[in-house]
DNA sequence: ATTTCTTGACTGATCGATCAATCAAGTTTT
DNA sequence: AAAACTTGATTGATCGATCAGTCAAGAAAT
């Protein structure tokens, strides 16, 4: 069996560190600690510190966006009459995410990529447009194609809290275990990514101006 | 008129700073220099750093979660047969935290609230147990009564899915102005407020099992 | 076949800067 | 005078980054 390159051992350690302790929180000297490696290595493989976060960011990020692409692409494929429907492409996009939580590495992104999402650092920002906006803009196409009801700011709007309870559900902060007093767990991913596209897509069908809804108050 | 006690200016800085780098990302030194004082001060006043992150998160959210409560109070109050819509209920949620993002206060703060949500480090967990945990289960008792065909879980996960979109929306990183090219903008409180609770209102009742839904694969 | 050269991987030691926290001493307020 | 407030100076620890140098392995030259 091939031995682990000290470069995975080193993105790694910092996957699982960036998770817990966050960007600053997070020391070079520890990493080598963790990885098992002198911290000189990590500059020489990585360069610096910014660039070494942005490694790991790059490597899951497409892992689950490469799964999400083929799985939009295939429920449009199947799709009798061209368009599928809108809990198809839901999944295609809650899936792939919710279901890395079933490892480590995917519970600790997760954290990573959470705290990305809301964070309004040039860093940050960078990050998530070069990682994140490219599959943001093929999901607004889909989601006009399968709403076609809806206006163009409907769907960003639609589209943008969508993603927000998708990325915060993945933080699995275990918040649901302590207010229902055990009753309920986020790390069961099948139940979360069931809600998650019955709360997504009746939420969306929603903000339809068409749709038939309750009074809400003029605010 | 009062001069800005010493006290305050160390509490606005902090907040000003946490919200731009982070916990850790912010030294007590340049909180020091931000606020105009000492650095020696912070720890007369503050104690430790970590006390002051607390004193910051207590502060906004008792203001925040008393208009809350009062609003809650009041939409039940005002009911007629005793139970308020779910927009109405929402709205009391929804509007208070949203429109403190009309002060710079506001968006500093929901900076640091959406970090804090999706964290889960001791430190972040103790403090939504503490400041969160207790007007969750205020909103969750209501939301059982004005939805109650909704099961336990579904209440549950429909109140954490409702939090997490609110929060993240709240953070305000300007992604919605980038992906829509100028059209929208995550600035407007008010169109923010409508599209929360029209996407989270009809999400909400589409997870009772009873409602009348798309067909959702098998996951 | 042996020596020489080149390269990628890796290390220990160390740089100046910055970290949170503490202290004694001084000023202002009550 | 007593209490509350504020300061500059300083603590030891830790930060990201850089350095010269080691080591094994493969290529090129003899």
């Amino acid at each position: 069996m091939a031995a682990i390159k000290a470069k995975d051992s080193i993105l790694d350690a910092a996957e699982r560190l960036f998770a817990q302790r966050g960007y600053s929180g997070t020391s070079m000297r520890i990493i080598a600690e963790e990885a098992g490696v002198a911290q000189a290595l990590i500059h020489y493989h990585c360069k610096t510190k910014e660039h070494l976060y942005e490694m790991i960011i790059e490597r899951r990020s497409n892992m689950i966006n490469r799964i999400r692409r083929q799985e939009l692409k295939r429920c449009f494929d199947e799709a009798k009459g061209g368009i599928p429907t809108l809990e198809d492409v839901l999944q295609s996009f809650v899936k792939p995410a919710i279901e890395s939580g079933r490892y480590s590495w995917g519970r600790d992104f997760s954290q990573i990529l959470a705290k990305l999402a809301v964070s309004d650092d040039d860093r940050s920002r960078d990050l998530v447009r070069k990682y994140y906006d490219p599959i943001a803009r093929e999901y607004i196409d889909a989601f006009k194609k399968v709403m076609p009801d809806l206006s163009d700011p409907e769907i960003y709007w639609g589209y943008l809290m969508t993603t927000s309870t998708v990325v915060s559900s993945m933080a699995r902060t275990g918040r649901i275990n302590r207010l229902s007093q055990g009753l309920l767990d986020d790390g069961d991913s099948e139940q979360m990514i069931v809600r998650l596209i019955q709360f997504a897509a009746n939420g969306l069908r929603g903000l339809s101006t068409s749709f038939k809804q309750g009074e809400t108050s003029i605010v």
